[in-house]
DNA sequence: CGAGTTTGACCCGCGC
DNA sequence: GCGCGGGTCAAACTCG
């Protein structure tokens, strides 16, 4: 499953420990095919696994329930988020669930923008955020928001597969 | 024709 | 209040 789906709710912010058992896992030729580009690139390590400023909020985003966009002035409170850096030469992590995009950005202090992307499965109102690093541009860092409820769409290619592919470099 | 992308406008929070 | 930066919307567009 994908990573988020195992974390324990309202825990603290050692959940980043958490993730990474997620991520220990067979670390076999760290090759990834992307299914859009067929392209084959490498994921030379996990390098960092942060938790963007660790939990921002519960898990519950109560302006999710209130129908198109009306942006109430309800206090906004923001699902946890979780943020990882890949080194890849795609921005795209292929992770087995169908995503739109829906916003890019540019970003202060960087020469890339920020993409932003939505969980196109009804009722699911997962997000993510890619970013490629100016600092290093072969980083890719991406963040998501929200755990997904429902089956990954393409089984033969999920998150999890990929993670186990990937060269796991844990601090710890 | 449906699903996904592009992109400018808009909204909102925050610091000054 | 204002400007800035981040996040989202939505119409137009592209692609299969």
């Amino acid at each position: 499953m994908f990573l988020p789906v195992s974390l324990p709710s309202n825990t603290g912010p050692n959940d980043s420990q958490v993730l990474f058992d997620n991520f220990h896992g067979d670390t076999s030729n760290g090759l990834l095919s992307d299914r859009k580009t067929d392209k084959f690139f490498q994921v030379a390590e996990v390098k960092e696994l942060v938790e963007n400023g660790r939990f921002v909020g519960s898990e519950t985003d109560i302006k999710s329930t209130q129908g198109d966009g009306c942006r109430k002035k309800e206090k906004k409170i923001r699902k946890p988020r979780y943020a990882f850096q890949t080194r890849s030469q795609v921005d795209i992590l292929d992770d087995g669930y169908r995503w739109r995009k829906y916003g890019q950005k540019a970003v202060k202090n960087n020469k890339f923008p920020r993409n932003y992307y939505r969980c196109t499965h009804q009722g699911c109102n997962v997000k993510k955020q890619v970013q490629r690093l100016t600092r290093d541009e072969t980083v890719v860092l991406t963040t998501y928001e929200g755990v997904h409820a429902h089956p990954i769409d393409k089984p033969e290619n999920n998150f999890q597969h990929i993670l186990n592919q990937m060269q796991i470099h844990t601090p710890f």
